[in-house]
DNA sequence: CAGTATCCACAATGATACTG
DNA sequence: CAGTATCATTGTGGATACTG
């Protein structure tokens, strides 16, 4: 509320709170986890990439995701340099988001993180999509 | 529970809850953060990949777990597949956490959050450990 | 040492209604 | 279309005390 120092628009959170636990434990993959963890992050991220990046088909492509959850999600995403949202003024409003380069940095997790959900999904005896 | 013997790999857990959000979607990344995302699962692995495996000494690696939280996800992670839990009968007792096969398959993913992670406190301006 | 058990504060999330 | 705002509910996690 008090101190927004906007020092070059990318990132312009305050970051105290926020990264509290990596704060605590300089630990880099409790740093990522900060950002692109959580429940959604990282599907709206894998979704994003494969150019699902609008508001409405991004939840349509999330089954169970809130209006609510999903913004919230996505403006995390864009605070922290990860999505870019364009706003086009148009009627009706159109807006979409696209992967920063540090969003394209974590695709290699993704990646593995689907990798091995495909394997772990067979050792259930599951389908995955 | 009694003294049980290693039955590595093997899930006796009822799923149809747990894994609810993947049976909804499909999506192998979601089954993934099912299984080793949260605040502290994957720097449990991470530590027990290398050779921390007590329970006093993870609780010591990990600043800001508390004895609830980590006996909770080291549970998680036993009953999914990911460590094996093997309880010496001595005085004091004595436990030893390793990973299992599924567990050292979800290392790149470790890797490569660790790899972002350093990137990005950098630019953040931040010392990772 | 390596946990359990219980209580509870508060954060996280859902449902619903409304808006530019 | 792409969100906000508000209230209700659920869940996560911390503190504390106790145990084999």
């Amino acid at each position: 509320m008090e101190t927004n120092v906007d020092n070059e628009g990318l990132i312009n959170k305050d970051f105290s709170e926020d990264l509290a636990p990596f704060m605590l434990t300089k630990c880099p993959v409790t740093l990522t986890n900060l950002i692109i963890g959580g429940k959604w992050k990282p599907v709206i991220i894998h979704n994003v990439s494969r150019g699902i990046n609008r508001f409405g088909e991004l939840q349509r492509a999330m089954p169970g995701v809130s209006k609510k959850m999903l913004t919230q999600e996505l403006r995390d995403l864009e605070h922290n340099g990860i999505l870019n949202r364009k706003i086009y003024a148009e009627i009706p409003p159109r807006v979409e988001y696209s992967l920063t380069d540090w969003g394209r940095a974590t695709l290699p997790i993704l990646q593995s993180m689907a990798h091995f959900g495909f394997a772990y999904a067979d050792k259930l005896g599951l389908k995955p999509a």
